[in-house]
DNA sequence: CATCATTGTTGTCATCGTCTACTTTGGGGT
DNA sequence: ACCCCAAAGTAGACGATGACAACAATGATG
């Protein structure tokens, strides 16, 4: 029982890492305090400061981590083989299905507060991401699947239509279910416009 | 000079307001605090209490003013007499240059932190927003030159795809001058699609 | 086995949001 | 014209937080 830990923890970094996101994912990015979460980690309200300069640092961390996890998740769900409109839509059904589950993540990954140094690593970060994105467009234009014009730019459209999608919901305004059920819709209307053929 | 202000303020609510607004797009929601805001505004530190419960209420109100002057921008800025694609490029426009001279308050205005009682005053405001657009998207529907399909839809879509662009430009990947100067080309893809026709 | 950089701890400080008890003020009812 | 009382502002206290400094334990390296 009295098992009192030792006075090393092992990788306290790394368990601060996930109790933040774990705090973050239930009670919401205002309740996320240092000293919460060195005591849910059995450590001092200074310990965390050994590891993270500051409370920015960490939340920079957790964002980092963030777009690691979204990029494995964009990467693995991505069909090369499919045509455009599919291929597409799977993409689109991960952003947003990765985006319903960890909203308050998401937000601090696109949130700006960001430390000088982590900034490059962000940038890294969304690159990583927009790139899936951005192979898609350039395949589909090689095809002639879809308009010629700038590749960044139609990738920049297509992030803008799910990173609004994602953004209503996670603002209440949308029901995240409803959100991803819409996902079909939304690539048919992305790739064929509003305006009648 | 020694014009000792008087006992009471005279609308020391709106004047708080306003210095909120203020700090709130000079140095971000990170430094704003309630008892800062007394100070500027010459006033003991409990002073905000009396016309905010909370510092969320006082949140809640800077949304709630700025879902105000964003319909009224929107609404300002919608000219019915022209067809649907300079209309909609107009509104658009509009929303972009709202978004990007008020980045902190419109993350404010997403942001569902709202307290019970506001989230409803909150839900109109969104209405009323989207209701610009979804009466473009009508109008254009019934003249034959938008898809038949759920004018809701047709409106979030929309939305969405602006929100998003305005995400990214307040997210620092995209320049707010370049996303307003993108915006003939939004609604040129919104319109007609990435498929070739 | 001695050393010393890492990692954790304790203690302190300023700031913040919130609450409670007190004071000033000015307008409405008699 | 006056009184009274509710609204608006003040002063002080409390607990929580992020940050910092000085100190202690630990264990890898020489």
């Amino acid at each position: 029982m009295s098992r009192s830990r030792p006075y090393h923890h092992g990788d306290l970094r790394a368990a601060l890492l996930e109790s933040a996101e774990r705090t973050l994912r239930e009670k919401g990015i205002a309740s996320l305090s240092l000293r919460e979460l060195a005591r849910e980690t059995g450590v001092s309200h200074a310990a965390p400061g050994r590891h993270f300069k500051d409370k920015q640092a960490l939340l920079d961390a957790l964002a980092l981590g963030g777009y690691e996890r979204l990029a494995r998740v964009l990467e693995g769900a991505d069909e090369p083989a499919l045509p455009l409109q599919p291929r597409l839509t799977g993409l689109a059904r991960a952003y947003l299905a990765f985006a319903a589950e960890n909203t308050e993540l998401l937000t601090l990954m696109y949130a700006r507060k960001h430390e000088p140094g982590a900034a490059e690593r962000m940038a890294a970060g969304v690159d990583r991401t927009v790139g899936v994105f951005e192979r898609v467009i350039a395949d589909a234009q090689r095809r002639g699947e879809i308009v010629e014009a700038a590749p960044k730019r139609l990738t920049l459209f297509t992030g803008a239509a799910l990173h609004g999608i994602a953004g209503f919901a996670a603002g209440g305004i949308l029901d995240p279910a409803e959100a991803l059920g819409m996902t079909d819709d939304l690539i048919h209307h992305l790739l064929h416009g509003l305006r009648p053929r």
